[in-house]
DNA sequence: ATTCGGTTTAATAATGCTATTAAATAATGA
DNA sequence: TCATTATTTAATAGCATTATTAAACCGAAT
């Protein structure tokens, strides 16, 4: 693999595991195990760098909704889907949902940035708003409870979300091991689902 | 007021808007108008300042548990008033939450700290011991449906902490101003307290 | 008035970081 | 082959940070 890639893959696993400010280029490049300079002659600055790969992990994160969100299943299945479909991806990038709200929120002046991106882009806008569509659609129909969209996105992403971030306060705290770890994150997944489902009974 | 405390709660409003890492011991000084060694004199490392801070909070918001578990009304009035008091206190205190979460889960060493903090106080063990109880007893009465007394904490905790933690995002990313901040906070409110009710009926 | 303790300051050592530059090296195409 | 371009390195400027030290300051007790 060519350095420039090696460069941003060494720095997606540094920024995510230890965050922007703790993570030097001089960190990069020994994980890389090039000389310092690369890294800035590759990217310029360590922003312009952390900004690549916090966007692609946004938009990719984003984007898992969109399979479960266009399939033609119920409202209760696309959203065990939804669930599912992020429980799996996060188990294997655990510290992906911290580090994107970790930077998103510390960093105001990068918000902005992220902002524009966001709404760059009407497709994403869109998908948004199909979401909404459906829920109400749910709701007319007496499947659900009236529910404001986005509380129930915001109730579906603070459970998922804060599932794996309070996980390593689990690990270190009870002293859980691998398979403790596992299991708890396992009966999260069922108690999510769980729990959003009975909070959305007509 | 004398200096050493001026100092402190300089520390704790920097610490708690910036973070740990993002805040100088120059910063603190500056804040407070005295000489940036005056800070090392009285608290002798910056690590060791921020613990003082992060502990006192810690403590605090702990034991905000105790008047509601501790009262004798009803499981589900008691749910509420649990709500209503993270509310209350995280509205003066916006960024409290995310500090906490961040803080504890960016530095695995900082955490053995507040383990040991933690677990060096048997009434703590104790308030939740006492939550446990009195959950299964309410399942076991039929009042509410089966479920983990962890897992429940973990759904309170979730939706109150992040109503607080995502509020960032949407006063940036949707220009919310002043009221629309306090509306959205207030929906949350009732919101998490249906969900939760909701998701606990037998 | 002077001495003494606690408080505050200025100065600085030591370190680590980002970003740049110029030179060296490797790769590529004419 | 050789010239040109792309990649990589070593060196370093410039800055910020933590922590320490020695000296100055200041108020109170003697």
């Amino acid at each position: 693999m060519d350095t420039e890639t090696q460069i941003l893959q060494a720095a997606e696993r540094l920024f995510i595991e230890k965050g922007f400010v703790a993570t030097s280029t001089t960190d990069i490049a020994r994980e890389v195990g090039c000389n310092q300079a690369l890294v800035h002659y590759y990217y310029r600055t360590k922003e312009k760098l952390f900004q690549k790969v916090f966007i692609a992990k946004f938009e990719y994160i984003f984007s898992m909704l969109r399979q479960p969100l266009e399939s033609d299943i119920g409202i209760f299945e696309k959203l065990q889907s939804v669930v599912d479909t992020y429980f799996d991806m996060f188990i294997d990038n655990r510290k992906v949902p911290f580090f994107i709200f970790n930077e998103l929120i510390l960093n105001g002046e990068r918000r902005k940035v992220i902002k524009e991106m966001f709404f760059a882009n009407a497709t994403r806008e869109e998908l948004y708003r199909r979401y909404c569509q459906q829920i109400e659609d749910a709701i007319a129909k007496g499947q659900i409870r009236p529910i404001e969209p986005m509380d129930l996105y915001l109730n579906i992403v603070s459970l998922i979300v804060f599932s794996f971030i309070t996980e390593p306060l689990f690990t270190d705290f009870l002293d859980y091991d691998d398979a403790q770890r596992k299991a708890f994150i396992a009966r999260r997944r069922t108690e999510v689902v769980e729990t959003l489902l009975r909070s959305l009974k007509p």
